[in-house]
DNA sequence: CTGGTTGCAAACGGTTTGCAAGGCA
DNA sequence: TGCCTTGCAAACCGTTTGCAACCAG
């Protein structure tokens, strides 16, 4: 995956600035390893004792999504929730109770299947998500 | 599917009152063959000359929803949309330009293939939703 | 020096809630 | 009459915006 400094290079170019607030929370996306909101990433920059006003760390998701850094995911939730900008061969799984999300493994089959059901239609297809709900691991004791 | 009436009768069994206005929305969206978020619900009613409050159509949505008479969909939208419970054989294809939302039918392979995804995990499915995304018909003309 | 970036506070918009009045059983 | 349901207004909360100060190039 390109690193941080790779990005932040690239979009140089655009006459974007390096300024440490976007490198902090690049670096955080880049190796979370999952999904995250934008209190998660607030909340994980505050441990890195960054602190960043909200309004920054909107217009910052805003950008980087632009960018096609970060996308953002389509869950049955109230908040948006981002990851960095990976292949798509995953899903997501939310548990109804916890509100977890979990990335889930998708095989070759599954993706050909989806988007074949995409297409047809009098719709030019760009993407295609899933989600899994259910309860997760934990959820499921009680 | 189920009338309106049906369900009412069905409801009351629980305690539930048979209201005007209940009735109305259910009417409006057992009949509405899409999804529909409560803006467009509130605005249907306005045109049927049925003025609902919307604290009331917000709490009507979340007891329709707990007595599984309809659905919240799943789409990247700041929305929530909502949708008669019928069988899942469909998923929701939304233009990125223009927000609309269409129903895409699913081919039994399609449902299956995800299924499969779903299972396995340390996750227990409950249910699989998928999402397209990309340009309408209109939309793609531009 | 200049224009992109930031923090602050306030606005926004969809959704929820407290409370008193209304109406079905 | 009892209590479910409704309307109103205000609260809530995630997200966005206007503006002045800041800072990388």
């Amino acid at each position: 995956m390109e690193s941080s400094n790779d990005i932040l290079e690239r979009l140089k170019g655009k006459g974007c600035r390096f300024t440490r607030t976007r490198k902090a929370i690049l670096d955080l996306i880049l190796t979370a390893g999952e999904s995250f909101s934008a209190r998660e990433l607030s909340e994980k920059l505050a441990k890195s004792k960054v602190s960043i006003n909200k309004a920054t760390l909107y217009r910052e998701l805003a950008f980087l999504r632009e960018e096609k850094v970060i996308r953002e995911l389509s869950l049955c939730d109230k908040v948006r929730r981002y990851e960095a900008m990976t292949e798509h061969k995953h899903c997501h799984a939310v548990c109804v109770k916890c509100h977890r999300v979990e990335c889930v493994e998708l095989e070759e089959e599954t993706i050909l299947a989806n988007k074949k059901a995409g297409a047809g239609k009098n719709f030019k297809v760009l993407d295609v998500s899933m989600e899994i709900s259910g309860l997760c691991c934990d959820c499921d004791k009680d």
